[in-house]
DNA sequence: CTACATCCTCTAGCGACTAGAGGTGCAAGA
DNA sequence: TCTTGCACCTCTAGTCGCTAGAGGATGTAG
């Protein structure tokens, strides 16, 4: 079995060296073997797993969540529960922020729209930021 | 004129006491003056700058940006480019999220919906996220 | 006058990394 | 074999935008 290095892993992974690192430094990565030279020296199992959470973490599992869901895949025997609730706390999360992130684009928008590239005193972008009233969309 | 206490600026502002204190550490808000026993005495014009900032915070703009954003402000004979600028770069980076959150709703709905409610080795979430080849929408 | 809320400064902590210093290991070319 | 140069090692400190807490002073209502 060759020795696959951190930069491997990270290439692999698409995880960057300093961040296996930090995640093995948090206990997300078990310690990988070492090397002669005190190089780490990871399994094409590591390589997986951190996949898994460079996956997780694009779609914005906080750590936390990620450490919950790894446990489970460990243990497959596990009801899935906890994994759907995570899964379901987080699509609720992603609505509110999509839903929040349209008002904002709207109101980007009229300020964008508004602004006649002439001086600042005539200038709806600093004028709608500096007067919530003129909010078209009441989302924050 | 009365004296507006840190406190009373918070509240008419929305920004909480202790975060008026650190944008004044930072430079954002002027430092006020002060009472005889040192507490902070704040003026109206204060609780504007206070509110604009809060607001372009809650707009997802950064405070380097912010901190632009208000220069221009305090002097409105300025071309307001720099402003729509800000606001325009902002106004691209909001659709990108959008449309990256979009991606990842229908991702996690998958994994709901695929997710039997039995035991972890026939969960989707978990096999999705083992699996990045599986999602629907290749948006990272 | 006393109780209590509010204020003050200061330091440290959060999440999830990222950057840099200062040093060692290792593989490939001359 | 030597040397070059990249990749690796550990450790500390910094990033952003706050937030929490300690330990003490001030201001106000009853």
């Amino acid at each position: 079995m060759k020795k696959i290095t951190i930069g491997e892993a990270a290439r692999q992974s698409g995880v960057k060296v300093p961040t296996v690192r930090y995640y093995e430094s948090i206990g997300l990565l078990a310690a990988p073997s070492r090397s002669e030279g005190n190089q780490r020296s990871f399994e094409p199992a590591d390589i997986s797993r951190l996949a898994f959470i460079r996956h997780a973490r694009e779609l914005g599992f906080e750590i936390e969540a990620i450490r919950t869901l790894l446990t489970l895949q460990d243990d497959p025997h596990q009801s899935c529960a906890s994994a759907d609730a995570i899964a379901k706390a987080r699509l609720i999360e992603v609505e509110q922020r999509i839903r929040s992130l349209m008002a904002l684009k709207a109101e980007l928008e009229t300020m964008v729209e508004g602004c006649g590239h002439g001086r600042v005193d005539q200038c709806r972008v600093i004028e709608v930021l500096a007067d919530h009233g003129q909010c078209t969309h009441p989302h924050h």
